[in-house]
DNA sequence: TATCCCAAATTGGTATCCCATACAATCCAG
DNA sequence: CTGGATTGTATGGGATACCAATTTGGGATA
């Protein structure tokens, strides 16, 4: 694989695993040293991790793109209307073996698995969903969403009751569309998709201080 | 302007307009001599517009991204809920002055203007729309919809009949918004996004080897 | 001590340079 | 004449050199 994909997905990890917090400045020179490349690659990642929203120009400068907590509530709108219609789409289209598969993945986290895997697992969830729709651009509408939330989503699986709430509910949506309810389905995944948004703004809420520590942005949140 | 955006931007605007045909192979030694820059620059404009999925890899060379016809549905089947929910909002959040906006954009579209003209406005119309919703996700899914929908709907506004009931249909939307009726307008921009993937389905089987020459992939297209 | 200013270092933008490789034309063997 | 090895050439991937601009740090001065 070409030096510059490496670098791309070794950044996005430590971008997404806030490993790199939100708002760091990154500097080619930098890079360059830390992944022992030379800057034409590093450059072709970060222009790529750019169209991806992971990073940003800052003037001349590169920074990892801040986390804008206030982005939640448009999110779950963009989210309702896309994920609703890939359920319904997944009622109609899913094989039985495709649902079989999520579930599968649903099965796979318990309650012992550790927080990256819940983290992973709840993203995943709803991307495996919209495959499941037959239709590559809301697949691609989710995914990224789910990206865009990806951060922030730290935040829920630090408490167990919240995880375990997602849990459940992802399972009442697949129920559904093994049931082949779409209607329930949609409902269910709307009502998901609003809990989510309350459970990360209660979270929010709970420990403004900390969070701005941490990089998150949490001016312009009511 | 760094000299990467101005590259990125004009080469962006011959894949649009066609001036680069779909499928066609570009060489970063050709835009070198095309641009007078250096492969730097170009480069980046390249990686950036693979992020836009208007160029994209054939191995280790650089293709001008085909146009697939097969997308017209399920790019239908994406921009439905997205637009209805777009409208819904927009009835919601638009002020007066967001709305005559719009209307003045659509009236400068007269029956004389060039075909470019009703391609354009064809366009920021569905992006003016999203963006009365408020929610700059759904202005981003749709910017990106249309981008994808710009090469094929120049079929579209290549016949008068075409262009202009895509004209009265925009109308209506608009007027529906404007008098604040959310069901209407979503239903009016349902059925507007279906004629319109109708009318490119019916320009499509009537000239299929002219549009093969033209660097549409025909295939898969029932 | 606070402030201002200039030199030096650092940064991203661009231009080349080198290299491995994919592809093609060519040439020789059968 | 045909087919396969071979060599030549153009291409993209990566490294490096250079530049302009911006930042920074320190020292002279009020």
């Amino acid at each position: 694989m070409s030096q510059m994909l490496q670098i791309h997905e070794q950044l996005r990890e430590m971008i997404l695993s806030l490993d790199l917090g939100p708002g760091e400045r990154l500097t080619e020179r930098w890079l360059e040293s830390r992944f022992e490349g030379s800057r034409t690659p590093i450059r072709a990642a970060l222009v790529r991790l750019e169209g991806e929203e992971l990073v940003r120009r800052d003037g001349r400068n590169w920074i990892v793109a801040p986390i804008d907590l206030g982005e939640l509530e448009a999110l779950a709108e963009f989210r309702i209307p896309l994920e609703t219609t890939a359920v319904r789409l997944a009622c109609a289209r899913a094989s039985e073996a495709d649902i079989a598969g999520v579930e599968e993945m649903l099965d796979a986290c318990q309650s012992g698995a550790p927080r990256e895997e819940w983290h992973r697992v709840g993203t995943d969830f709803h991307v495996e969903i919209a495959r499941l729709s037959g239709n590559p651009f809301i697949v691609k509408a989710i995914t990224g969403a789910m990206t865009r939330l990806s951060r922030a989503r730290w935040l829920e699986v630090w408490t167990e009751p919240s995880r375990e709430q997602a849990w459940r509910e992802h399972r009442r949506i697949l129920g559904f569309i093994k049931a082949d309810d779409p209607e329930a389905a949609a409902r269910e995944a709307a009502d998901h998709i609003k809990d989510t948004r309350d459970r990360l703004l209660r979270s929010l809420n709970e420990d403004r201080r900390g969070l701005r520590a941490r990089g998150f942005a949490v001016i312009g949140l009511r």
